[in-house]
DNA sequence: AAGCCTCCCAACCGCTATTTT
DNA sequence: CAAAATAGCGGTTGGGAGGCT
């Protein structure tokens, strides 16, 4: 087993980050929480440490991404396959793209949600190494930053009713906490595509892979994407509607939004294949899972 | 320097859909 | 065909990092 760690070992470092450290370190102090009512005893929860995921990456390679109840139990991580599954598919797996949402990106996925709404496995799979989960995430960061803005922007409006008409993108896309800095309205408004290029167009060959994948539908965007910049259509007016129809939607609870009629229900039914289906080539090598499977469950 | 606040994101939960037995 | 197992999805939570006052 020692080359199996070995070579583990080797796996993680390519995924290794510095979140890996930190994770460790959490997991440590809050790690062996093990009595929630949806872990089973003697299973482990919260975050992973570093052995775990060589120890998951490795049995990945090797039995493929099924089974996952299986996996957990062979591998002899103290975890459900459901933590495995999660673990794997939003931070192990190769070819996932780190780092900040791309201004082209942010489009892209905005433009999928009108059309999608919360599907955001949906939106993930144009999305070339982005998970549903960081989809997800931002998503919510986004439209949150944007109530609170709207909010602002209303409660101004109300105060000072005469002179609060005119209002600037600006001011709606950057937070009442604009100045932290973390996310500069220039990431909005100048929006090109060249920083897309730079920050995607280089990336692993997975990634190409990903990009063939998702072809129609994101060269239908960028060219929509094109015409909204020669319509000079920007981001932050993109969120401001979108803060908007929350709002509205606050109001009026249609029955539609995020409902059976919600536009996404009305859509054609999509293959229900995870954004990973498309680089499923990841593997070192593969093996007889059918003839694995036995052997394993005969040991055990 | 310290406390506060916001953002980010990993990970969990509950539920549904799909596949296997 | 039904039940069980498995996979996947969407919503939510909690903690760390880092900027601001």
């Amino acid at each position: 087993m020692d080359h199996h760690r070995s070579m583990a070992a080797a796996a993680m470092s390519m995924f290794s980050r510095n979140k890996q450290k930190k994770d460790g370190e959490r997991s440590s102090s809050s790690g062996n929480q093990e009595t929630a009512a949806a872990v089973p005893p003697g299973m482990r929860k919260g975050p992973w440490t570093e052995e775990e995921d060589a120890q998951l990456v490795w049995f990945v390679r090797l039995f493929g991404e099924r089974r996952w109840d299986f996996l957990a139990k062979v591998s002899g991580l103290r975890r459900t396959g459901k933590s495995c599954r999660l673990r794997w598919v939003n931070y192990l797996h190769p070819g996932l793209r780190r780092g900040r949402i791309t201004p082209d990106e942010e489009r892209l996925i905005l433009e999928l949600h009108t059309q999608y709404g919360s599907k955001w496995s949906r939106i993930a799979r144009s999305l070339p190494g982005r998970t549903d989960n960081e989809i997800k995430n931002y998503w919510r960061t986004r439209t949150r930053k944007q109530k609170a803005a709207s909010q602002a922007k209303a409660a101004a409006s109300a105060s000072a009713s005469s002179s609060s008409t005119v209002t600037t993108t600006a001011s709606c896309y950057g937070s009442p906490s604009s100045g932290s800095g973390r996310l500069t309205a220039a990431s909005s408004s100048a929006v090109n595509e060249s920083a897309l290029r730079e920050s995607g167009g280089g990336d692993d060959e997975d990634d190409a892979e990903l990009d063939e994948a998702s072809t129609t539908a994101a060269s239908q965007h960028r060219h929509q994407q094109q015409q909204q910049e020669e319509s000079s259509y920007t981001m932050d007016q993109f969120w401001n509607e979108i803060a908007a129809a929350d709002a509205a939607a606050s109001y009026m609870m249609v029955d539609g939004w995020g409902g059976a009629g919600h536009p996404a229900a009305a859509e054609p039914p999509v293959p229900s294949s995870p954004v990973w289906e498309y680089c499923s080539d990841y593997s070192l090598w593969r093996i007889d899972d059918e003839e694995y499977y036995k052997k394993m469950l005969d040991a055990s």
